[in-house]
RNA sequence: UGGGGCGUCGCCAAGCGGUAAGGCAACGGACUCUGACUCCGUCAUGCGCAGGUUCGAAUCCUGCCGCCCUAGCCA
């Protein structure tokens, strides 16, 4: 993990509060719509929220922002504490819900209502938006907007009453319609909606809208600082009207932050929802998703995905940031705690011919040279073996330190072997087996032969390997106008990665992995960072690849 | 077009009038029984542009330019 901790900007503000004397103690809130599953740009936001309340010894509030039952339900909200949980943090016994405050809004609209600040409005939905002007024009205003407080009042009561039809009258706040912000151009407080709510169920017909409802959860749960992103930024006005037009007691202060963008994947909850619905993947967890459940199931850590949050900073630019501080991020956390383990994925057959048939060797292992207090493992030497189809090549380009014909590299925590001669598919010409030859002088940690060989190569033992299927994942989305100079990325410009999952069911493990459990993780050698998915069975391991080794010779070829 | 916000290395991001942190990426090299890891080195005479103030400006002022948000009874 980084000890590089930067301070943001929102830092900053909360430092001035305290010393000017505004706080005493801080208090935020992370406040999801239960209607999706959480992604990646929640965490950084969640990362934010509970790492701020940790840092200055305050409290984090979860809260369901449910003011919209046509959209929300309670399956999103057992996923949500799910992945908020998994990612380390604890609201304890502060879970809230909007819906919790419905008496307590509406009793504020009445307050409104009472001190002039807010009128029932009989204009349709078309006909408010012709009212309400356009950027360069004023709006009109509402030929409903100078009723009597009793005339509101009891239209009002009769909204809640279920006397009106759905959309038929809104409550309104009674601003300015020619506001050049045209969210206080008398925006819409609560609106007529029969909906059955996830929690209310069908005991209310009015519901507030969020600009109404946002500051006054805020400040019944005394919440400090609330903090949103950037396109919030032109309600604040609203909200500090909202706040100072009631007496809630206290009077927090909303701070927006650019939320997160990553290259090479997409992060609306639209784009998200067709890649679901549409089969481009298997679901909300599919491991190539960028929701926390995918990033989960991938084999992601939530200590790599805090540190992410850390090293991206907060401020209020908006950027896109590489993925490849992600990968960074877990390479480095699984470097010194995934064990590691030889698995050939696509495996090419060798035999030694020097090798004595029927011999069983063992081998010990070091599980982690990063971590000893890992341990080792044995592993099973014998005559045939199986290697990577990669690892060995008729006839390789300079600099190739892996096997080819009359060449020589060493097996890992084994033998030197030499490569005597290739036998080949006579019809395809494709390479089906090798025959080598191993120097019984050059077993590993024993070696006096002296010899040096470039290269090193993982391998199984044939009769001891266990099968696997193994999923290699790509990023989800390349760039189509790759690698354009100009920098920023659009989710417009992407395409769908053809190649963003690929299977492979002939992979061979050595057998210490049996008995693995699904989230298990290891170093697959020379290959990369794997983890064991749900899809196990207990005859047959399946593994993620969360991220692969960074591969320096492939570099190589690319040049 | 009104209003709001933002522009510091390929990507993030510090910096708050005293002479451009750090991370990722990239590129060299060392080491290596993982072409991994680790280590060493390189990487902004420059902070959107142009003027101005100042002994001194990324930081202050003026004027431009570019990008994002905003005309839901969504959040």
């Amino acid at each position: 993990m980084s000890e590089f901790v930067p301070r943001n900007f929102i830092q900053n503000i909360i430092d001035e509060d305290l010393k000017e004397n505004r706080v005493k103690k801080i208090h935020t809130r992370f406040p999801p719509e239960p209607n999706g599953y959480l992604h990646i740009g929640h965490a950084k936001s969640i990362c934010l929220n509970f790492g701020l309340a940790l840092e200055y010894g305050g409290l984090c509030n979860l809260r369901y922002d449910d003011t919209n039952p046509s959209k929300e339900d309670q399956e999103y909200v057992e996923s949500i504490e799910r992945d908020v949980r998994w990612l380390g943090f604890d609201w304890e016994d502060r879970k809230f819900y909007a819906s919790d405050y419905f008496e307590k809004m509406y009793e504020s609209a009445e307050q409104l209502i009472k001190d002039g600040k807010a009128y029932v409005c009989d204009l349709s939905p078309e006909e408010i938006r012709e009212y309400r002007g356009t950027l360069t024009e004023p709006g009109k205003e509402s030929p409903y907007r100078n009723r009597s407080v009793e005339e509101n009042l009891d239209l009002f009561r009769r909204m809640r009453a279920g006397e009106f039809p759905d959309g038929s009258r809104t409550l309104r706040a009674k601003m300015d319609m020619a506001s050049p912000n045209l969210n206080m151009r008398d925006p819409v407080l609560y609106r007529i909606l029969r909906a059955t709510h996830h929690r209310t169920g069908d005991n209310w017909c009015v519901y507030p809208m969020y600009d109404f409802a946002h500051p006054i959860s805020d400040a019944l749960e005394g919440i400090t600082h609330s903090i949103c992103t950037l396109e919030f930024e032109d309600h604040r006005p609203l909200y500090d009207w909202v706040i100072n037009n009631l007496d809630l007691g206290c009077k927090p202060r909303q701070i927006e932050f650019a939320r997160l963008n990553l290259t090479n994947t997409v992060m609306s909850k639209r784009k998200l929802r067709e890649l679901v619905e549409k089969g481009y993947v298997d679901g909300w967890d599919d491991p190539r998703m960028p929701t926390i459940s995918g990033i989960r199931r991938r084999g992601y850590t939530p200590s790599s995905i805090r540190d992410f949050c850390e090293r991206i900073g907060v401020a209020k630019a908006n950027s896109t940031v590489d993925i490849s501080l992600l990968e960074h991020c877990i390479r480095e956390e699984l470097n010194l705690t995934a064990p590691r383990v030889m698995a050939v994925l696509r495996p090419l057959k060798v035999i030694i011919d020097n090798y004595p048939e029927g011999q069983v060797e063992e081998l010990p292992a070091e599980n982690n040279p990063q971590n000893p207090e890992l341990g080792s493992r044995t592993l099973l030497f014998s005559r045939e073996i199986y290697i990577e189809q990669e690892d060995f090549m008729e006839d390789p380009p300079k600099k190739y330190f892996r096997l080819s014909p009359g060449k020589e590299v060493r097996l890992k925590h084994a033998y030197i072997i030499k490569c005597e001669r290739v036998v080949k598919d006579e019809k395809t010409g494709e390479v089906v087996e090798l025959h080598c030859t191993y120097d019984p002088q050059t077993r590993s940690g024993l070696d006096q032969s002296g010899r040096k060989v470039k290269g090193t190569l993982h391998w199984v033992s044939a009769r001891h390997a266990v099968p696997a299927e193994v999923r290699l994942y790509d990023h989800l989305f390349i760039n189509a106008s790759d690698q354009a100079e100009n920098g920023e990325q659009q989710e417009e410009d992407m395409i769908l990665n053809p190649d963003s999952l690929e299977r492979l069911t002939n992979c061979l493990i050595e057998p210490s992995v049996q008995g693995a459990k699904p989230g298990d993780r290891f170093q697959f050698m020379r290959q990369g960072y794997f983890c064991v998915d749900l899809d196990s069975t207990a005859d047959r391991l399946v593994f993620n690849r969360i991220v692969s080794l960074k591969d320096s010779w492939a570099k190589q070829g690319k040049k």
